[in-house]
DNA sequence: ATGCGGACCTGTTAGC
DNA sequence: TGCTAACAGGTCCGCA
């Protein structure tokens, strides 16, 4: 569920509730998340106030005057805001108890997310040190798409995909931008042009604002139901549409495994 | 250095 | 209807 645009979405919708805030307590009711969640969360965590929430790729980052913890959904994770005596249900992994009398509580199925405590510059982590730019801001660009991806041998979609290029393209995000830039996903990167990767880029800048701003419409209120997703669904063109009919020449869509992950795109328009 | 496959988990859906 | 297999939005690691 978690691509780049829920995370931006959660970190919106849970800045108001959190930032400010001072931990109480950190209950931990399941330690083993993809890495066990460091004792710092229970250790250190308490009694810091939250001063600033960020995001970096896929990650949050709740600073505090004496670390950060760094927060990653996975594939199912989430989090939300409850009041501190609702009772959990099943995965829900670990609250963060604030003194306003809520908490913020993950949630995480499959248990791939991460909840990790570090001193010093988060940025500086093993986890983010290595990252590429962030899609929206102004280090990305055709031009280092065009770059780094000179004798490449491996597929377009793991290309983009890849955090060490650019971060936050995921795996719906990689077939809709390649759908808009009319790139066939399986095309090797190192023989695409400059004039490609430039529509490219722009192709990932806009999908993943248009995302962000249909997220933040049905992901306000942090303290509601769940959110769903499917707020975007109806904008996607190819993802998860096999053998639908291409929106623009109305082929049906081909759905293939590449580098492992299923993708989505239409032979006829993008080649 | 690059690219590939496997690993980590559980829930839902597709298919027989 | 019920069982099993396949698949799911992420990434990290180790091997060739």
């Amino acid at each position: 569920m978690p691509e780049l645009p829920e995370v931006e979405t959660s970190r919106l919708g849970l800045t108001p509730h959190v930032v400010g805030r001072t931990v109480e307590k950190a209950i931990v009711r399941q330690k083993r998340l993809r890495q066990t969640v460091s004792a710092g969360v229970t250790g250190t965590l308490p009694g810091l106030r939250l001063d600033a929430l960020r995001r970096r790729a896929k990650y949050l980052l709740f600073d505090t005057a004496k670390g950060t913890l760094i927060v990653h959904l996975g594939m199912s994770g989430s989090l939300r805001i409850v009041q501190r005596d609702e009772p959990p249900m099943a995965h829900d992994h670990v609250d963060i108890v604030l003194d306003s009398g809520r908490a913020m509580r993950f949630r995480d199925p499959r248990r791939f997310g991460c909840f990790l405590w570090t001193r010093g510059d988060a940025l500086q982590h093993k986890l983010l040190s290595h990252l590429g730019p962030e899609p929206l801001s102004g280090d990305f660009s055709g031009e280092r798409l065009y770059a780094l991806s000179r004798k490449r041998r491996t597929a377009v979609k793991n290309f983009i995909m890849d955090g060490r290029i650019v971060v936050g393209v995921g795996n719906i995000y990689a077939s809709e931008a390649l759908f808009r830039a009319g790139i066939d996903p399986r095309r090797q990167a190192g023989r695409i042009s400059r004039a490609r990767y430039d529509k490219l880029a722009a192709a990932i800048v806009d999908v993943l604002g248009a995302a962000i701003v249909q997220g933040g419409t049905s992901l306000r209120d942090f303290t509601g139901q769940d959110g769903q997703p499917g707020y975007f669904q109806q904008k996607l063109n190819v993802y998860g549409r096999a053998d639908g009919p291409c929106v623009v020449c109305k082929a049906p869509l081909r759905q293939q495994v590449i580098g492992q992950r299923s993708s989505f795109f239409c032979t006829n328009c993008q080649k």
